[in-house]
DNA sequence: CTCGATCCCTGGACGC
DNA sequence: TGCGTCCAGGGATCGA
C-alpha cells in the first residue's frame, strides 16, 4: 500500500526513466478512477518536465512542446479509445500537471510498447522513446487528474505539512491542536501529507505511543519524539524502497524492502520486539491499529460529554 | 469538530 | 475444483 516511503521510490525511478520525455499518445481503459478522463488528452504533446512528490501523490509537471501537428506514428492499434494530439486549437494556456495517486494497489512505470497490457492496466501514454507509461490498478482506488495552474494549487493547498520537513514546533503544534485520536491524526492527510497506516503504527510503537491516545494530550516531549521516530523510520524506508505488503511496485516492478523492519504492522500475536508481550490488533479510525498493550500505555477511558440533565 | 458507517473495488485467504 | 464469504484499505461522503 503506497505511502510517503512507497510514492517517493516510485518518484524516484521515474525521474531515472522518464524525465523529459514527451508524450505521443494517450490510451485509456477503464477511466472511473480520473477526475476528467477528456482532459487527458491534452497530455498528447506535452513534455514532462520534472516529477515531485506531493504527500500521497505523484505531480508530473508538463511542458507543451511546440510542434506543429502531431501525427504519432505509433501504427494503427485498436484506435476506440486512443486520442492524439490533433489541432493546435487546444495548447494549454498555463503550465499543467498530471496529479496521480496509487491508492491501495497502484503501480505507474515505462514499459516497452510490445509487452502486452496486464489484465488491469487502464491508462497508457505513448512516449517519443517508442515506451509507454502504464498506469495499473486492479482495485482502481487511485486517482489520475489533470490539472491546471491553478485548480492544481487549489488541490494542494487542502493539505497538511510534508511530515520530513515540518519542524518541531509545528510538528508539535498540529498534533497537539487536536481533539482526535493520535493514530486518526497521522493518517489526516490535513494535517500531516503521506503518512498511512503501516507508518504512522510503526511510528506510534517506536514512540511508545498508543494509538488512541488524544492528540491534545500527547506533551511536548512525546510530541517531539514522535516527529523523531516519524522521520527515521519514513527515512529509512525511503531507502530501503518501501514496504511492499501484498502490491506494492516501484516504477521498474521492483518491489520494496522495508517489511523486513516492521516491528508493530501486521505482527498481531508475535512478540514485541521490545518485550516480548504479544502485539495487538484494534480498530481505531476504522483502521486496523497493532501495538504493543504493554510497551504503548492505554489512555485512560475517555470522558464523554456529560448532560447536567437530560 | 469528531465520530462511525458506508461505499468504492478486486484479489487473496479461508471454510466447506 | 469450485464455490461463497470475509477482509484489506485511502478517501469521499453523510448523518449523528
Amino acid at each position: 500500500m503506497p505511502e510517503l516511503p512507497e510514492v517517493e521510490t516510485v518518484v524516484r525511478g521515474l525521474r531515472q526513466s522518464i524525465l523529459g520525455r514527451k508524450i505521443l499518445s494517450v490510451w485509456i481503459g477503464k477511466s472511473d478512477f480520473i477526475d476528467n478522463p477528456v482532459a487527458l488528452a491534452l497530455l498528447a504533446g506535452q513534455q514532462i518536465e520534472s516529477i515531485e512528490r506531493f504527500g500521497k501523490f505523484m505531480l508530473l509537471r508538463l511542458a507543451s512542446v511546440e510542434v506543429a501537428s502531431q501525427s504519432a506514428n505509433v501504427g494503427t492499434e485498436e484506435s476506440t479509445s486512443v486520442l492524439e494530439a490533433n489541432d493546435a486549437s487546444s495548447v494549454p494556456a498555463s503550465p499543467a500537471a498530471l496529479l496521480v495517486h496509487l491508492g491501495m494497489t497502484g503501480q505507474l512505470g515505462p514499459s516497452r510498447a510490445d509487452v502486452p497490457f496486464d489484465k488491469h492496466t487502464h491508462v497508457s501514454l505513448t512516449l517519443d522513446d517508442g515506451r509507454e507509461l502504464r498506469y495499473t490498478d486492479a482495485r482502481r482506488f487511485g486517482r489520475m487528474a489533470y490539472l491546471t495552474a491553478g485548480p492544481l494549487a487549489q488541490e494542494l493547498a487542502c493539505f497538511g505539512a510534508d511530515p520530513l520537513e515540518v519542524s518541531a514546533a509545528e510538528f508539535a503544534a498540529r498534533v497537539r491542536s487536536r481533539n482526535t485520536r493520535i493514530k486518526a491524526l497521522l493518517l489526516d492527510q490535513t494535517v500531516f501529507r503521506g503518512v498511512g497506516n503501516i507508518y504512522a503504527d510503526e511510528s506510534l510503537w517506536r514512540a511508545k505511543i498508543h494509538p488512541a491516545r488524544v492528540g491534545t494530550r500527547i506533551n511536548a516531549k512525546e510530541a517531539a519524539t514522535l516527529r523523531r521516530v516519524l522521520q527515521h523510520i519514513l527515512n529509512r524506508a525511503i531507502i530501503m524502497r518501501g514496504s511492499s505488503i501484498s502490491d506494492f511496485l516501484d516504477a521498474n516492478g521492483e518491489p520494496g524492502e522495508y517489511q523486513r523492519h516492521h516491528r508493530a504492522y501486521g505482527r498481531e500475536g508475535k512478540p514485541c520486539y521490545r518485550c516480548r508481550t504479544p502485539i495487538r490488533r484494534v480498530i481505531v479510525a476504522g483502521r486496523s491499529s497493532y501495538f504493543c498493550p504493554k510497551c504503548q500505555r492505554a489512555p485512560r477511558i475517555r470522558k464523554h460529554k456529560r448532560r447536567q440533565r437530560s
